[in-house]
DNA sequence: CCTAATTAGGACCATTTAGTCTTGATTATA
DNA sequence: TATAATCAAGACTAAATGGTCCTAATTAGG
């Protein structure tokens, strides 16, 4: 697994909040249902990212969950960073402490541009830009098709 | 982390392993000790390597394990599918089941093409080639620099 | 002010992964 | 044949991850 399955999660919710594009907010309880993941443990995965000031929140009636920024100034980098941290992108394939240019690993000169490519594949999709062609019915965020 | 703890050590030691480049058969103790990798936990991890066919083994004074096919014949790639098995190469980055072609996810279309690399990168290395360099100094497989 | 809806947070349980330990089977060698 | 070295295998413990549940705090609206 590439990411965690709370940050699978993080991701996914991130992206249905984008495409919702509510004026208001959203409620936990609503993306859990829509995306098929156990409330209770998505309400606690959030919490990483209003902490980290991608989500903001509110509580009570009509309260729930919305995007800090507007959606196209929001990366799905940023989410990974809010709930898996960086390691995914700086540490050795191997595990080894230390592993840099000066003293690598077997697979340092291959996976380090690889691990690059990777956090850019994350950088450069925005909220915004792809919760357009989910809107549109191209991509799906839950199991079922549309 | 994209390779388990225990592929790590898998890899590491194959590694080991055709670095050595023993005639006869070389001791999960002396890979342990020389990799700083708990002894019981490796000896059960290689159990799958020796399954996979990657290596042979041998009991008694004198035993111990050995590459299966010589050095340059054996990839990176077949020590992770042994341990780690074909997932990180073959599943949606969010999750989603069924995720392909067709019914995409949102990052499907680059995350394709990512995972092939990633799978070209262990493919492409033989535990020959990157064992000379280990014995050449160039690399390291354990904390220590040499 | 009361009620219901909602997030926040902590305690808790379940599953997976990481790691230890012991016993048994095998085998070279004295 | 006795001994010691080694892998094989399973039971066990520890830690991390995934997931549930309950209580408190907050807030809109009657």
């Amino acid at each position: 697994m590439l990411l965690s399955q709370r940050c699978e999660y993080a991701v996914r919710a991130a992206l249905y909040l984008a495409a919702a594009d509510r004026t208001g907010y959203v409620a936990v309880r609503e993306i859990s249902e829509a995306l098929g993941i156990p409330r209770s443990f998505l309400a606690k995965t959030v919490q990483d990212l209003t902490a980290a000031g991608v989500f903001t929140s509110m509580r009570g009636p009509s309260g729930g969950l919305a995007l800090a920024r507007p959606a196209h100034r929001t990366t799905i980098e940023e989410v990974v960073l809010a709930v898996d941290g960086s390691a995914l992108f700086t540490e050795c394939v191997l595990g080894l402490p230390g592993c840099d240019d000066l003293r690598p690993c077997p697979l340092h000169a291959q996976w380090r541009p690889m691990r690059a490519r990777v956090r850019a594949m994350f950088a450069g999709a925005t909220l915004g830009d792809t919760a357009v062609q989910v809107r549109d019915g191209k991509f799906r965020l839950a199991l079922e098709a549309g």
